[in-house]
DNA sequence: TTGTAAGCGTTATCAG
DNA sequence: CTGATAACGCTTACAA
């Protein structure tokens, strides 16, 4: 039905050799018979099948991207934002672009020789074993926050300088009872914030406390909003408040308004990331900015040269952050 | 390097033939031999190379999930909530899934007999030609919107009547200014919605008039704010609106603050479809619920149904909707 | 410069 | 029930 490689060759009266010689632009092929089998292709609107080519040069063009615990993911805009930036990569290059939200897709996705190389979003330390991906031999390079003791090159934000970014903005806004809210201590990212949160209260001589620490015990922001207005409800002298993600940010507003807390008059917050959707809500969420597409575009370009059996010499690449003042913060009210 | 079907066929004294049987679980092989082979799959922990398999079978196992103007567009959440439930579909599948966001990305996908069907999320009328499309001659089925005149089943909400809700619990509210925030007119759901917005007026006998609605002309409601602001300005009569969108809605708040109107006091907003930040943002968004994830799964169910061959008997799905008050809405100020 | 032919890893059609 | 063997569409030595 579809015209292959042979038709083309046939039409053109060559042989297929020649055909693929001149598809995949390499010498030893008159610029005569050349033009004419361009010609024929175009005629015939031919295009090679992908996978016959990945049988026989056993790569197969396209990579993986792959999400843990897909679920909500995908409305969480730090992933959506990395995952645009991905895909403008590759824009670049002739790859295609699987996904797997999945823990069966994904075995499927990288035990059958189905792609060359993956991109993998930060996995929950318990999630993936670092065995098994070290096992599938494929290049993998990780995004959006570190894996531990990982052999893989990695593309995320300087989260821990961003809190430290956040907790100076209000501090230099006048407050000194800054809470912190913060992802399951399972992941990295959340290990990280914690550590510049101690850290920072500490070079701005603020005693640091348990009690100020907030920890979600799900991802999932949407469900831990009624527990963030408790403990909000309990910690009244916290005047301001840093997350670790933008999203988190948004459901502290949530939590505050159900408590009768007004932002930014009566608590301050302040998000990490800078998801394009926290400029544009109301009021719109001081954070602290990262070039969240320059993460998603970095980490395609560092697979490609990983492919390309290119050796790679960074294999932690930071991108720096930056506190954005916007409308969630202001002077914590009795000062 | 990798283990192939020849290296399990000679460990268990086999042909290949017979191990390809027991892999697709074929009759015509003894319960012990099979027992054997199965045994040193196992051992060997041998997984069949999907690219050959495609091969010999003429199908790829993996199917395009294309997204028109891929950019900004993950980072809406009625895209990225729809393509959760598509994912959550395929997991019940054996399918992979390949998604390109660039026109580049999709000829490449769709002519190179990469995949075994596609989902199409609604392409805007200019931007996808039927023709080429039906040339393609790959099982197609529309996500999102209708594809106008298009021969493609299609997995969408009932947005004119979403609309028609949205419009009348204003009215009931005691609103009888009530403006409209749509899309370009290039979107059919645009369009849907327009004639909803219409029609409804006529039914509860208020006036139409063009002055009430407002088109944004890029579909990027960021960009969008400013000029939404100015709209509002002039228009102060109008003291609700509905909007195609819950991001738009999220940008007439923004455009509402922007101009010293706060909602819903001054003005009431509706969104449409109900994505789940709408129900986290405070506050929260009065919106016209639909099943999204339900969109989603439906879709990939009736395109697994289409590969297998079976006919379509409904080519144009459509999800109902249910207005949810929440609290951007509220009586008119002077009432 | 060109063509022949041997793979690539499967499936599927035959015979036995 | 089992095993050769011919496809599948393409790349790539190796010859000519």
């Amino acid at each position: 039905m579809t015209i292959n490689i042979k038709d083309v060759a046939i039409k053109a009266g060559v042989s297929i050799a020649s055909v693929s010689r001149v598809l995949s632009g390499k010498p030893g092929v008159g610029t005569e018979t050349a033009e004419r089998i361009r010609k024929v292709i175009e005629e015939l609107d031919y295009r090679p099948n992908l996978g016959a080519r990945g049988l026989a040069k056993r790569t197969t063009g396209n990579i993986a991207v792959v999400i843990p615990r897909g679920s909500f993911i995908l409305n969480n805009p730090f992933f959506s934002t990395i995952l645009e930036g991905i895909a403008k990569g590759f824009d670049q290059t002739n790859y295609n672009m699987m996904m797997s939200f999945t823990s069966l897709q994904q075995k499927r996705l990288l035990e059958t020789q189905a792609v060359d190389g993956v991109i993998l979003f930060s996995p929950r330390n318990e999630e993936l074993s670092l065995e098994w991906l070290k096992g599938i031999g494929l290049p993998i390079v990780v995004v959006g926050s570190y894996l531990e003791d990982s052999p893989f090159p990695c593309v995320r934000p300087d989260d821990e300088d961003g809190i430290r970014q956040a907790v100076t903005a209000l501090y230099q806004l006048g407050h000194r009872n800054i809470g912190i809210i913060n992802g399951p201590m399972s992941s990295m990212h959340s290990v990280r914030c914690l550590n510049g949160y101690k850290s920072t209260l500490l070079e701005l001589g603020l005693d640091y406390s348990s009690e100020n620490v907030f920890e979600i015990d799900e991802f999932d922001a949407f469900k831990a909003t009624k527990t963030m207005a408790a403990f909000l409800k309990d910690h009244r002298k916290i005047t301001g408040v840093v997350c670790s993600s933008d999203y988190l940010a948004i459901g502290v507003i949530k939590a505050a308004a159900m408590i009768g807390l007004s932002v930014p008059e009566d608590l301050s917050v302040v998000g990490a990331d800078d998801v394009p959707i926290s400029d544009f809500i109301t009021p719109s969420l001081s954070s602290v900015h990262v070039d969240l597409l320059g993460i998603g575009k970095r980490a395609t370009s560092i697979l490609m040269d990983m492919i390309q059996g290119k050796q790679i010499r960074k294999r932690d690449v930071v991108f720096k952050m930056e506190y954005i003042n916007r409308a969630t913060t202001d002077v914590p009210k009795n000062s």
